[in-house]
DNA sequence: CGGTCACCACATACGTGGTGACCGGTGCAGTATT
């Protein structure tokens, strides 16, 4: 219920026509928008401010929360670096990739002025350079502090971070809150808990893509207080989207070398696995094609000079693992090749939007077979035992605990048991004390009971990471316009065709589009039985895509819809 | 979830089909080892 409350408020200020918002803007804080005009202009030499980047500074300066979605290259950093030249305290950045944060803090020690310095805490530094780190912070030398989420979660930094009474919180790949959260990298499900306790200062969420239900969880999951959203327009007219479906493997790599003759250099080509790279990799430097790989497994250092090679136009095609992501920000990719099916049209949109940032034609060209998606389904995980999650809830009910102590009082390693202690957190059977102290709530059902809620709870993350899956397949297989497939996906409606994927050039989107539009319209809040509650998101031909809260994505037959009476307006 | 590969049985065809083991992405942090 709350997403589709959440989103139909949404979609209710995107209808408003830009005339109306544009005064909107001018009426309330002008005073704010020169304030940080100017501020861009003197410390970072920026002359204009996109609407939407102004949009989000100004919610910061009101000391609201704001979620912001922009394309990499537009600006996204801007929004914490200048409002912090106006506030008074520190900004606390929350950032993944320890390689990322090396590269804002570069860019800001660039600038003259040192009151833009930042500085970070991190395992990779000695102790006397994180002490001396927070001290610059401290001071007023540094204003911007950057640092993971897993630094953050340990108990005596958070104290130490806390004691610096950061003004506002911006928390970078924000996307990864819901992508990363379960098993990968648990800590970041504790961010609003670590915000709540840095004395909640208001929070920016920055991310590059964020379908309607990955915005709904970063706005729960970091705690957002009713968060003005920026959302930039996703539809990238000089890229030309296609997919190619192949029968068998040998065609997929005659497709890829007829596409690698027609398109210039340089590109990426992603592969699912890591040997796939290497191997691929190979065959192609056999076929006379300049290629390299780049993958997780990779020893950090080459990993690094791969990167530095790739950004300096000495590496013509990449074929990497999605390890090669976050962080390249270069402006003239003029193609991205997926050599197989990727999990999710999020991870497709956030793939090929590193391509022709400079605004030059570039190619998005998908390759895939149906037997992509067991990849990604062994990818999606099993379930979590429930012997296990019966034990961690006993445990805590017995006696509060430190994820320490609970490791070694339960046997569990340390990474099981923060993705069976998040399970159990969101089923009422865990909370967060402080000081790090996890306990049982008093009136927390039975450990057995638990177990049980917390499989179903991790089943539903899973059955909603299979509907992504099948709209990525969908994504593939249509003979509509990809554009408008894609941008429904998020949630964005568009009209008639966008002349820029394969479908459009072919003719088949205007032939394939005699716009069904109904029985319910776009963004209207429909019930099933089975299903529960969901919102239309796009009519394709005689389907219709519905996302349901609990079940994530779902494709419709329209006519069995009209024929059953199987959606109920909610 | 499903592809790939080694291996075996078959029963005598230098080949085929069945079975089971193994494999597969993203990175933090802290510790053990050179």
């Amino acid at each position: 219920m709350r997403l589709v409350d959440s989103l139909t408020r949404f979609f209710q200020g995107l209808r408003l026509p830009a005339v109306a918002r544009g005064k909107i803007l001018l009426v309330l804080p002008r005073a704010h928008s020169l304030r940080l005009r100017r501020a861009a202009r003197r410390h970072f030499g920026w002359r204009r401010l996109r609407t939407g980047q102004l949009t989000a500074m100004r919610a910061v300066l009101r000391r609201h929360d704001a979620l912001v979605v922009l394309p990499t290259g537009h600006g996204k950093s801007a929004v914490y670096q200048v409002p912090t030249t106006i506030l008074t305290g520190p900004t606390v950045v929350i950032s993944p990739l320890l390689a990322l944060q090396q590269d804002q803090i570069a860019s800001l020690a660039s600038r003259a002025d040192p009151r833009l310095h930042g500085v970070r805490v991190a395992s990779a530094q000695t102790v006397a350079q994180q002490a001396a780190a927070l001290e610059e912070v401290r001071t007023g030398r540094a204003r911007f502090l950057f640092i993971t989420p897993e630094q953050l979660c340990r108990p005596d930094r958070l104290a130490e971070v806390a004691a610096l009474k950061p003004t506002l919180v911006a928390v970078d790949e924000a996307h990864c809150v819901s992508a990363w959260g379960h098993d990968f990298r648990p800590d970041y499900l504790q961010l609003g808990h670590l915000i709540r306790e840095l004395g909640r200062p208001p929070v920016v969420a920055l991310t590059a893509t964020a379908s309607p239900p990955v915005r709904e969880d970063i706005v729960a999951r970091l705690g957002l207080r009713d968060p003005v959203e920026v959302v930039a327009g996703l539809d990238r007219p000089n890229l030309t989207l296609s997919a190619l479906h192949c029968a068998s493997e040998e065609v997929r790599w005659q497709r890829l070398c007829s596409v690698l003759e027609q398109v210039p250099v340089p590109g990426i080509v992603y592969v699912p696995t890591r040997r796939g790279a290497e191997e691929l990799t190979e065959r192609l430097r056999g076929a006379g094609v300049d290629a390299r790989e780049y993958h997780g497994g990779m020893a950090a250092g080459e990993r690094t000079r791969r990167h530095e090679d790739f950004l300096a136009d000495r590496v013509p095609v990449m074929v990497a693992t999605s390890a090669f992501g976050m962080g390249i920000d270069k402006p003239n990719i003029r193609f991205v090749i997926h050599a197989a099916l990727p999990d999710s049209p999020d991870s497709y949109l956030q793939e090929v939007g590193r391509a022709g940032r400079d605004g030059q034609p570039a190619q998005a060209v998908l390759l895939h077979r149906g037997e992509d998606v067991a990849l990604q389904r062994y990818f999606t995980g099993g379930a979590p035992d429930v012997d296990d999650l019966c034990r961690l809830a006993a445990a805590l009910r017995e006696e509060p605990a430190t994820k320490a102590d609970a490791a070694r009082r339960t046997g569990l390693g340390p990474r099981k048991l923060a993705q069976l202690l998040s399970l159990l957190e969101q089923v009422g059977g865990a909370v967060r004390g402080s000081r790090g102290r996890w306990a049982a709530p008093r009136y927390a059902p039975e450990p057995a009971e638990l177990a049980r809620l917390a499989r179903d709870e991790a089943e539903r993350h899973q059955g909603v990471a299979r509907s992504r899956t099948d709209m990525m397949r969908h994504l593939a297989e249509t003979t509509s316009c990809r554009t408008r497939v894609l941008l429904a996906y998020f949630g964005e409606h568009q009209r008639g065709s966008c002349g820029h994927c394969d479908n459009c050039l072919a003719g088949t989107a205007a032939a394939s589009a005699p716009q069904v539009t109904g029985p319910y319209p776009v963004h209207s809040a429909v019930r099933h039985p089975e299903w529960g509650s969901g919102m239309v998101l796009s009519y394709d031909g005689d389907r219709m895509v519905v996302l349901f809260d609990d079940v994530g994505y779902k494709t419709l037959s329209v006519p069995v819809v009209r024929e059953q009476g199987l959606l109920a307006p909610a």
